[in-house]
DNA sequence: TCTTTATGGCGAT
DNA sequence: TCGCCCTAAAGAT
């Protein structure tokens, strides 16, 4: 369930949950046992997001988190049970537990190789010191689509492939245009879109993109049904009709992940 | 009880 | 562009 939103949602519940007291840090699958004998019970002081990537500090060592396609956290309250599944990490208190699943990256790092990480990354439209000039500046240059630029972590931080082919819908533009078409203000307005949804993202803690007057109950539409739980135009809306035009939504495959979007609402 | 799928990203070719 | 890594749940058989 991971994009940028949920990653800077996981930053504030692990830091109300966990921060500033000793943690129990253990992995009951084993697979990150090491690092997690180096920080039990230190305190937890910071949590942080950028993009994709959540950074927990204890001390001088930084917990670097990435959960890939399907990690993801489960939260609970009171003592920790029994684990289920393959937890890789296990933060506990007497009151409360985290346990992660399926990451592509747990690991821990000292303050200058997580600030490599930063620095390999793009702005991310949920942190106050982004710079979306600096996205600007090689979407501008680039012949790469604008699907992929916006899908690229180092052009820019946080946007998956939901936020990607909604944002490019809610603007009306075709995703198989090169970054060098785009204008200044259809930039402008793409990082300001960026922004409102993924903070609302982070409140809700799913994705919704739909304008008010678009909705199901709007339209007089049946309710949507689809696992990830939010009110989009066209992610995984394959074949169904554009909520405005009517048209089908295509899908094709784009620089190995699936690229969604109305053909007659996005043109070039 | 299989196979498939997923909101990601890396390194090799 | 391909193969591969991580895991769980849904869908097909």
């Amino acid at each position: 369930m991971p994009e940028g939103h949920i990653i800077h949602r996981l930053a504030g519940q692990n830091f109300r949950t966990f921060g500033g007291r000793p943690v129990r840090v253990s992995s009951p699958q084993g697979r990150f046992a090491d690092g997690a004998a180096l920080i039990d019970g230190r305190t937890l002081d910071e949590a942080e997001a950028h993009g994709k990537h959540l950074f927990l500090g204890f001390g001088d060592a930084w917990l670097h988190i990435h959960l890939g396609l399907y990690g993801g956290f489960t939260f609970g309250a009171g003592p920790a049970p029994a684990p289920v599944g393959l937890v890789r990490l296990r933060l506990a208190t007497d009151d409360a537990y985290a346990d992660l699943r399926g990451p592509t990256t747990c690991e821990l790092l000292t303050p200058a190789e997580k600030d490599a990480v930063h620095l390999r990354l793009g702005p991310d439209p949920l942190r106050a010191d982004a710079d979306a000039g600096f996205a600007w500046r090689r979407i501008s240059r680039s012949s790469t689509t604008v699907a992929a630029l916006l899908m690229d972590q180092k052009v820019l931080a946080g946007v998956g492939n939901v936020y990607r082919a909604e944002v490019l819908f809610r603007l009306g533009i075709d995703p198989h245009r090169a970054g060098r078409e785009l204008t200044r203000p259809q930039w402008d307005a793409i990082w300001a879109d960026l922004v409102a949804l993924m903070h609302d993202g982070v409140g809700a803690g799913r994705i919704d993109t739909v304008r008010p007057e678009h909705t199901p109950e709007a339209m007089g539409r049946p309710p949507r049904v689809d696992d990830h739980g939010g009110e989009v135009y066209v992610y995984r809306r394959t074949d169904q009709p554009c909520l405005v035009c009517e048209t089908p939504v295509r899908t094709e495959e784009h620089a190995a992940r699936n690229l969604f979007w109305c053909p007659s609402c996005q043109r070039r």
